[in-house]
DNA sequence: CACCCAGATGCACAAATGTGCAATGTATGA
DNA sequence: TCATACATTGCACATTTGTGCATCTGGGTG
């Protein structure tokens, strides 16, 4: 930098001293790198008024930062949606779907980074299920917590076993070496005697309290097609019909949902095992990991209720959301 | 900003991560205004690692900073001059000559505001003459300081009187009401005898000691035409001629130094009445003000020397010299 | 001329940022 | 395998920056 023997003092040299005093400083500090202290001594004023002409150059534009980060959009989209509904935090992913890496499986595989982030030792996980969180249980790595519970929020899929090796808890309990409560029961139960039988079984109580209970929950979305829900055949096509005819757009924890996130008055809803949006408040955190042009209005819907307090979901998605 | 109820910690979130955490970090700190310790928190890692990611991002030209401050180009001229010279300060106005305001002028108006926050009460003042200085004087802040002396550190250029209202000399003393020290006798004496009797003066001998001790220098150049010295005819053109052949670029304290910045070996030098450019090492502040196409190559050649601890010239003299 | 207000100024203190160094981890070559 | 160099990490501490507030200042205005 400038000659070291420097002992006296100079500053305004000139008629429109305002405005060259301020370039001077902006020169002084930006470009050639002192300290305030020194621009300060420099042009004879106090440190506190380079200061303020600093914040003044910076005002008027005189001076910008520009940054260009690679994945500005998507860290931008971050913020919007952060903005938009109040979430603690985001995250976008690319959109780069391939044939043999469908969307929810890139969202899962993203998520999953998050979420071993996000444990903590000794917590509850309580998680729902869908392809999505499949994808996440799958990537998890095994071995960045211990002690962990995880607890299954809702009845099962499959109609075969409750400890699928296709649904996100057993998965995640399996690669993390944790101890699992399974919700013991089908998601759809057949009438509403069953589903209060079911629900009454000290077993299905104590699952469905400490999910009330836990730390973390882990959350998807149903979109109004392709759903595991559909997919797996536990709703019927008639079914799903017959919900959309009553105004769903998608399907979280196992209910469908219409325009504004809530519920419908449907009776399928009736049937469905486990806890509901509505139990789900007092879990702090609430990773919502969804993404694809039909859930879109789900997943709007849903965060605009707050389910959720961390969103994860793919560039074109977010766009969509924002 | 984001949300306010923020509690867990989160981070490295996809597989590259490397690039994405610079990203990430790049963007809350200069995008959403964290501070290093929040972004710290977010992507759990400790803030010492975030103050690197930062550098490395500014390093990278992932962030800019870019200014635009009016000036620019003079401001850059003046450190470039600093650097280039080793000069404590330099200072560059615009090069605007008119009709009525010719170069020397507009420097000396602007050198003016200068060397008024360069004085402090109670200095002495070694000053030479010319039309910069002349203009410099004429344009003093009266008032700014008390107790100031002045003294000429050269003989006159006028042939009638010591005290002449064209030399800086009385002119800034007047302005400035402070008391002045002439050099009694002519810049060039009429032979060598004439000279060293005029300098045994007592008060001659006063006046170079004080001048040799003073705080402050005020210097000019004349260049290689058009100087003072051949305006007010103390020089003839013969002599000008002669001093040319000899080697002579310009003009430094009455003398005529050559392309190195030294004093040549001319006749016309051994009768110059006044303290000469080794003498003015021991000045702390040396003040040269001077611009012009035709005092260039002087002016570099005194820079050169380290005649001058500041200097005060237009823009384009300023270009030339870089 | 006294009064008041708005803006500018400086200061004490609080917050944020930067840095040298020692400890730790990690690759390299003998 | 060990030793050696070399990079990475965190920390205590020093420096730099930011801020709320009391004070000053100048210049309308009744």
């Amino acid at each position: 930098m400038g000659p070291t023997h420097m002992t006296k003092h100079w500053g305004r040299a000139v008629p429109n001293a305002a405005s060259e005093t301020l370039a001077r400083a902006a020169h002084l500090y930006y470009v050639l790198g002192l300290t305030q202290a020194e621009v300060a001594k420099r042009l004879s004023i106090t440190r506190f008024k380079v200061h303020r002409l600093l914040a003044q150059a910076r005002e008027t534009g005189m001076v910008r930062i520009e940054i260009d980060v690679p994945f500005a959009e998507r860290l931008e989209l971050e913020a919007a949606l952060m903005e938009r509904y109040g979430l603690t935090a985001a995250f976008v992913c690319p959109s780069d779907e391939t044939e043999d890496m469908p969307l929810p499986i890139v969202i899962g595989q993203y998520a999953s980074g998050i979420v071993n982030d996000l444990l903590r030792d000794g917590q509850t996980v309580a998680t729902s299920w869908g392809s999505t969180l499949l994808a996440l249980a799958r990537s998890i790595d095994p071995g960045a917590v211990q002690q962990l519970s995880v607890v299954s929020m809702i009845g099962s899929l499959s109609t075969r076993s409750s400890q699928d090796k296709y649904e996100a808890a057993s998965v995640l309990a399996d690669r993390i070496g944790a101890e699992c409560f399974y919700l013991p029961g089908p998601i759809l139960c057949d009438n509403v005697d069953a589903k209060k039988a079911i629900e009454s079984q000290p077993v299905v109580q104590t699952a469905m309290k400490k999910a009330k209970e836990a730390d973390v929950a882990l959350l998807s979305i149903g979109g109004s097609e392709m759903s595991s829900l559909r997919l797996a055949g536990v709703a019927s096509e008639a079914d799903y019909d017959s919900a959309t005819k009553a105004g769903a757009i998608g399907n979280f924890l196992g209910r469908f949902i219409g325009k504004d996130g809530a519920v419908i008055d449907h009776p399928l809803n009736a049937l469905c095992l486990g806890i509901g949006p509505e139990d789900i408040r007092q879990i702090p955190v609430r990773v919502l990991c969804a993404g694809g042009k039909h859930k879109v209005a789900a997943i709007g819907a849903v965060l605009r209720r707050e389910a959720a307090t961390i969103l994860v979901t793919d560039e074109d998605t977010a766009k969509a959301l924002t």
